[in-house]
RNA sequence: ACAGCAGGUCGCCUUAUCGCUUCAAAUUUAGUUUGAAGAGGAAAGUCCGGGCACCAUAGGGAAGUAUAGCGGCUAACGGCCGUCAUUCUUAAUAGCUUUUGCUAGAGGGAAGAGGACUAGUGCAACAGAAAGUAUGUACAGGUUAUGCUGUAGUGAAACCAGGUAAACUCUAUACGGUGAAAUGCCACGUAUACCAGCAAUUAAGGGUUCCCGCCCAUGCUGGAGGGUGGGCAGAUGGAGUGUAUCUGUAAAGAUGUACCUAGAUAAAUGAUGAGGAAUUUUUGGCUCAAGCCAAAUUGAACAGAACCCGGCUUAUAGACCUGCUUUUUUU
RNA sequence: GGCCUAGUAGUUCAACUGGAUAGAAUAUCAGAUUUCGGCUCUGACGGUUGGAGGUUCGAAUCCUCUCUAGGUCA
């Protein structure tokens, strides 16, 4: 089948994101932060930051994320047809060096196959 | 050929698979398929100037800010072009000198925020008699004598209507304010409620420094709290880009012709694999050396549009082109 | 996308509106004191005033550009 990201999956509404650093639970796997929640009644969304802080070009920022983006659309079809229950992520890079997508991939992996375990 | 200086151009390429955004078409209903397009020379810093929008179709004065030789370009500019004073550097040559050297200096190169101290106020450490109400001392000249003239030392400045305005200031010119989070429309939703202060139609307040004037206006400001935080337009065809001719020293302008070239919004242009390449390192061979050949290895700087333009400044691996200069070799 | 502020010894601050070796405390080092250490006393070290350029006789101070850090506006 099709791994897709579209538009609309994407963690876009300032309210979310609130809730989401309010109410969320985490779980770490260097280099990157999972945040997660469950919600009702809609599809999952995510979205993916990298501190301005940390990275001061825009340039890598926009590289960090979009890695982080092509390893969850890689790996989304086995994380989410698993439980039909919907979450909304936000997937935070907490690393100072940029990493290989190697290494992003594999923390992405190891973060979502816990979050189900936990979630189930 | 090598090196240096100045100016300019480009700034990874091809391909397979999977994906992202916009537009068009088809099918169907919001998904799918097909096709096309998809970051820069600085998109950056926000240092200037404009377009555009709103606020009195924006008006007078004060204050403030900026600029400053002359001429031009431009929508405009603090930008650009030309040119002059001035400064620095190099230097043909000339003068003096036994020489070292000193003085002047055509020409070349570079810099060039440069109005006014004959309006007023201020400032000038140390040194120096004296730093502004200027003009003391010594010597020489001159004079009947004084006034006067020249030299001397200190200092950045004392040969004078002194120096200093990137000191206050004056003169001239320009500038109203805000800034796409402007502004207009649609949709959703709530609280025309509560507390405090000011004001009561000759008033408070607002129109982003102050005064006047004008306009708005029945309330205004602050606090705590409730709701929303979506969409469309603005917003991508423009002082547009390429090219040819003409005008002009040039910046630039005129005319013709061809082309359409991002439009995201927690923010699109990416990931993986293969090949090619500038380049990096190592080994071996040839060679006096520079270098050349072969094999392996590495695999591209600075950097991401956010309403749009014109500049400036800063960052930038490497490649190429043009001009000038020096050195060497050959003819 | 706008706007504003600050950079001075290792650290915390000075330096009046340009004027001379940029000062003080603390930290560090050395010496004295003490059986030893602390306290105390004396002395030394430590700065190209974030960087570059300019104005000026002279710049931490004035001007321009730039870098870094921080703040602020729905």
């Amino acid at each position: 089948m099709r791994v897709t990201f579209p538009k609309h999956e994407k963690l876009k509404s300032r309210k979310a994101i609130k809730q989401l650093f309010e109410e969320g639970k985490t779980i770490t796997k260097y280099p990157v932060k999972l945040l997660w929640l469950p919600i009702e009644g809609q599809k999952t969304q995510a979205g993916f930051a990298v501190a301005k802080r940390n990275f001061k070009s825009a340039v890598t920022r926009n590289k960090i994320k979009r890695l982080m983006r092509e390893a969850y659309r890689l790996q989304k079809p086995e994380t989410t047809n698993k439980n039909s229950r919907a979450f909304i992520l936000l997937f935070l890079y907490i690393g100072k060096d940029v990493a290989a997508f190697q290494a992003i991939e594999s923390s992405v992996v190891s973060a979502l196959k816990k979050l189900a375990a936990s979630s189930s």
